[in-house]
DNA sequence: CCCAAATAGTAACATATGAAACCATATAGC
DNA sequence: GCTATATGGTTTCATATGTTACTATTTGGG
């Protein structure tokens, strides 16, 4: 890549008229944190998805969702959207496509005939099998450079915003 | 539309005995990395923006344009979309909608008649002037409980992870 | 018991985003 | 200079997600 005498340093110079009646106010997003978590975030889903998404063809809600009921327990959408703040659209619409696709199945609940209890078929737990395992290796590539008590340090303050998250107002 | 099965007794048994033939393999998503920078990053965007989103009116790919100008350094989309790691696809439209608003504007490069340099006009750079502090005013809000050197651990190991996705293959 | 309000889930519509194809310009090798 | 290739940016199409409205069931107060 190479610039000629754009880099913005260059420009730099010449800026300087456009911005006197308001009074500069500037933002450096690499020290914002709202921005550097979605960043991360963003980055961290793209990398795991470029590798196993296509493979396994599912997309961050059915992940969710499987991974939910891969601990055992029946658990309806209403259940799984509270646990992973997800929309109950978003999880209503997962549900379908892994029904369809027979990784997962429902039952109506016997106490409540509107809601569905949700559970793994057998392909389901083949599939999670090969997923968890992946994730987990994934997971520790990831952390390759981070050492324990940074990783400890870094999910206590990360529930620390999250329940900073939970009294802010918005958090309906 | 509803595939529940015709033998709910036979599906009783559920918890018990279906995984038999696969080794269970569970996952706790809430110790798992991904999910949870995940999870944090888009309840931060969703508190931020139930607050100011609907009021200045812009997603999040135009806010991270807004702010990027905000520096008073014109700069080109393909800039833009390194510096962010955004889709240059996603900047290429927030920078149309944000120049249907006449809050930023763009001229030919001299250099290349391709590129186009970014800035913002003076509704834009009011519109900033109003924006900034009040994101600002939430990042203070969320770190509340958060102290320096927290932050500061959290910065620099979140920088470690961005750099370690740097080096994973898929990082293109 | 009956009706109003709440709740589980879905459907319809709108928006946000990414992948691939595309256009125009620029650059490199000849 | 001239053409092949690379690059900045846009368009087209497909997917993912949120909002609102809706259905069906449940619950709570008369």
């Amino acid at each position: 890549m190479q610039r000629t005498d754009d880099t913005p340093e260059a420009r730099d110079a010449l800026d300087g008229d456009a911005s006197q009646d308001t009074p500069r106010c500037e933002l450096d997003l690499d020290q914002f944190l709202p921005y550097r978590l979605n960043r991360l975030a963003e980055r961290t889903s793209e990398a795991m998805f470029a590798r196993y998404g296509e493979r396994f063809a599912i997309n961050v809600a059915e992940w969710r969702l499987l991974a939910w009921l891969s601990r055992g327990v029946p658990m309806t959408a209403r259940e799984i959207s509270l646990r992973t703040h997800m929309d109950k659209v978003r999880v209503s619409r997962a549900v379908k496509s892994l029904e369809n696709r027979e990784l997962i199945l429902r039952r109506l609940s016997e106490q409540d005939q509107r809601a569905q209890l949700l559970v793994l078929t057998a392909e389901g737990e083949a599939m999670l099998a090969e997923l968890i395992p992946e994730a987990r290796r994934f997971e520790d590539e990831l952390l390759g450079a981070v050492n324990a008590r940074q990783y400890r340090d870094l999910l206590l303050t990360m529930q620390t915003l999250e329940r900073q998250l939970d009294q802010l107002p918005g958090s309906d």
